[in-house]
DNA sequence: ATGTAC
C-alpha cells in the first residue's frame, strides 16, 4: 500500500485521489483527502491536516472528514473541508462554517462576446468600480434601516425582488431559490445587524472580487448548452459574503458556546471547534442565525447583480435583459445544512458543514432548481485573477463519496503575510495587464496577497474533482478585468 | 474573511 508521510500523520492511499488518516487515539471516523500526489504535498505544507484529524472528535460525524484538493488551515477547520454531523445526536460547530457564513459566487450570463468587449475594459472598470462599493469597513449599494436588515434576513432575494433589486428568474437560479426557510433574524444580535445595515450590496476585501470573463473551453457540449453556456461569451462572477454581519454572527455563537458548552469542548482536540451539541438551544440558535446571514449574503450579491446589470446597460447602450443578462446561478461556500444523505444504507438528517466547499449535487437530487434537475446543479469554481475559474456540473458519485460536495477554489498555497512578502501589488498588477487581464482594486496590499502566485493549480484541482466524478467539467473561463477591494 | 485585537 502507498502511504504519504506528512510530519508525524501518515495516510494511506485508498485509490488514485484518496487518501486516507486510519482513526486513533479520539478520532470517531477516519479522514480522507481528495488529492493528487502534488496538491496533497502542498496541502500538508500548513495545518490542515491536524486540523482535518482534529474534527473527526466531533461527536456525530458520519462516515469520515473530508478535505478538498483546494484544501488549506483555517480557523479549526480546513477551508476546503466537509463534516457531515448527525442532526438528531451530533452537534454544529461555527468553526466548520467559518467566519464569513455563505462566502459564495454567482455567474450572470451575457449575450456578449468576447469582441464586443474587447478594448472596453478600462470603461467597464471604472464604471464598476463606481457602482459598487468595495474594501473594508462600511457603504452599501443600499443604506438599511433595522427593518430593513431583518426583512433580508428573513426572506433572502424575495426581499430583492420586492424591492426592484431582482426579478423572479434569478430566485429560480440561486441555491435555495435564494430564501433559506430556517432563518431566524431574532438569534442574530443586535450588533450584527448594525454591522450589517451599512453593508447592504458591497463586495467586502480578502480574496472578494467581481470579475468579467470569458468562456475560453467547452468540455461538455450539452451540458454548457443547457446552462446556456458557450465558447466566447462573456460572463461575470461575482464572489463576495455576508461581510461584517457574518462575522459577527459567527463570532458570537463561537463565544457563547465555549462558554455554555465547555463540557464537550474539553473534550475536542482545538478551542477552535467548539461545537453546541444538536438539540440544544445554542444549536438551534447558531442554526437559525447562521441560515439568516446565508440570506443577508445571498442578498448582497444580488445588489451587485443589480449595480452590474445597470453598469452594462449604460456601457453598451441596451436595457440588461436585451444582453442576456440572466443569473446562470449562486451557491455558498461556507455554510452548514440539513441535508438527508445515505449512511451505511439508512436515510438520515445531517448538518452537513461545507466551509470552503461547494454544494455539488447531480441529476435528481429534490434541492436542485428545476432548471437543472435533469442536468445536475452548476458548481462555479473561481481560480485567481491570472489563472481563471470552472463551471462544473454536480457529479453522480458526490453523493456516495463527498456528502454531495466538491472543491470550492484554486486553494491558497501561503499566507496572507506571507503573500505579501513576496509580491508587490503594482507589479501584479502590471504582470497581469501584459496578460491582458484588466486589474483595479482599493489597495495594493490586496492585491498582492491575491496574486495569482498565492494559489494552487486550479486545473488540478478541478481535474481531480472531474476524475473523481464529484463535480464534471464543463467550462473554462478566463479573466478580462477585475475589480476588488 | 473581518470596524485585521481578549
Amino acid at each position: 500500500m502507498t502511504t504519504f508521510e506528512a510530519g508525524n500523520i501518515t495516510l494511506h492511499k485508498v485509490r488514485e485521489h484518496v487518501w486516507e488518516i486510519p482513526p486513533e487515539d479520539g478520532m470517531r471516523v477516519p479522514a480522507r483527502v481528495f488529492a493528487s500526489e502534488r496538491l496533497l504535498e502542498e496541502i500538508a505544507d500548513d495545518k490542515s491536516l491536524q486540523q482535518l484529524k482534529n474534527t473527526t472528535h466531533l461527536p456525530g460525524i458520519e462516515k469520515y472528514a473530508i478535505c478538498m484538493p483546494d484544501g488549506h488551515q483555517g480557523y479549526g477547520f480546513p477551508v476546503g473541508g466537509v463534516a457531515a454531523i448527525d442532526a438528531e445526536n451530533g452537534c454544529i460547530s461555527p468553526g466548520a462554517v467559518g467566519y464569513d457564513i455563505n462566502c459564495g459566487v454567482r455567474m450572470v450570463k451575457t449575450n456578449l462576446t468576447y469582441d464586443d468587449v474587447s478594448g472596453m475594459e478600462e470603461e467597464l472598470v471604472e464604471a464598476l468600480f463606481d457602482a459598487v462599493p468595495t474594501g473594508l469597513g462600511g457603504g452599501g449599494i443600499v443604506q438599511g434601516d433595522r427593518d430593513t436588515v431583518d426583512a433580508v434576513l428573513e426572506r433572502g432575494v424575495d426581499w430583492a425582488r420586492e424591492e426592484g433589486y431582482a426579478v423572479k428568474s434569478d430566485l429560480e437560479h440561486c441555491e435555495d431559490e435564494g430564501v433559506r426557510p430556517d432563518a431566524d433574524p431574532s438569534a442574530v444580535s443586535q450588533k450584527a445587524k448594525d454591522r450589517g445595515r451599512n453593508q447592504l450590496g458591497s463586495l467586502g476585501s480578502g480574496n472578494h472580487f467581481l470579475e468579467v470573463q470569458r468562456v475560453t473551453d467547452v468540455f461538455d457540449a450539452d451540458i454548457a448548452d443547457a446552462y446556456g453556456l458557450e465558447a466566447d461569451q462573456i460572463v461575470i462572477l461575482i464572489h463576495c459574503g455576508s461581510r461584517g454581519l457574518g462575522h459577527q454572527v459567527c463570532n458570537d455563537y463561537l463565544r457563547d458556546i465555549e462558554q455554555a458548552h465547555s463540557g464537550l469542548l474539553s473534550k475536542l482536540p482545538d478551542k477552535e471547534l467548539a461545537a453546541a451539541p444538536a438539540g440544544s438551544q445554542l444549536a438551534e440558535d447558531y442554526y437559525g442565525a447562521m441560515c439568516a446571514a446565508i440570506n443577508f449574503a445571498w442578498v448582497n450579491r444580488q445588489l451587485i447583480t443589480h449595480q452590474t446589470r445597470t453598469v452594462f446597460a449604460d456601457v453598451f447602450g441596451e436595457p440588461w435583459e436585451d444582453l442576456g443578462m440572466e443569473l446562470l446561478y449562486d451557491v455558498a461556500h461556507n455554510i452548514a445544512k440539513k441535508e438527508v444523505h445515505d449512511v451505511d444504507g439508512e436515510d438520515k438528517e445531517l448538518y452537513v458543514h461545507r466551509k470552503g466547499a461547494t454544494r455539488a449535487f447531480p441529476a435528481g437530487r429534490p434541492e436542485v432548481p428545476s432548471a437543472y434537475r435533469d442536468v445536475g446543479q452548476p458548481v462555479i469554481i473561481p481560480g485567481s485573477m491570472g489563472a481563471g475559474s470552472y463551471v462544473l456540473c454536480g457529479g453522480e458519485q458526490s453523493l456516495d463519496i463527498s456528502f454531495g460536495s466538491t472543491a470550492h477554489g484554486a486553494g491558497r498555497l501561503m499566507s496572507r503575510t506571507q503573500a505579501k512578502d513576496e509580491f508587490w501589488g503594482g507589479d501584479v498588477q502590471d504582470d497581469l495587464r501584459g496578460q491582458e487581464v484588466y486589474v483595479k482594486a482599493e489597495s495594493g496590499a490586496t492585491i498582492a496577497e491575491e496574486a495569482p502566485g498565492v494559489y494552487k493549480d486550479v486545473d488540478e484541482v478541478v481535474s481531480v474533482s472531474d476524475a473523481l466524478g464529484i463535480g464534471d467539467k464543463v467550462v473554462r473561463v478566463a479573466p478580462v478585468c477585475n475589480i476588488k477591494g
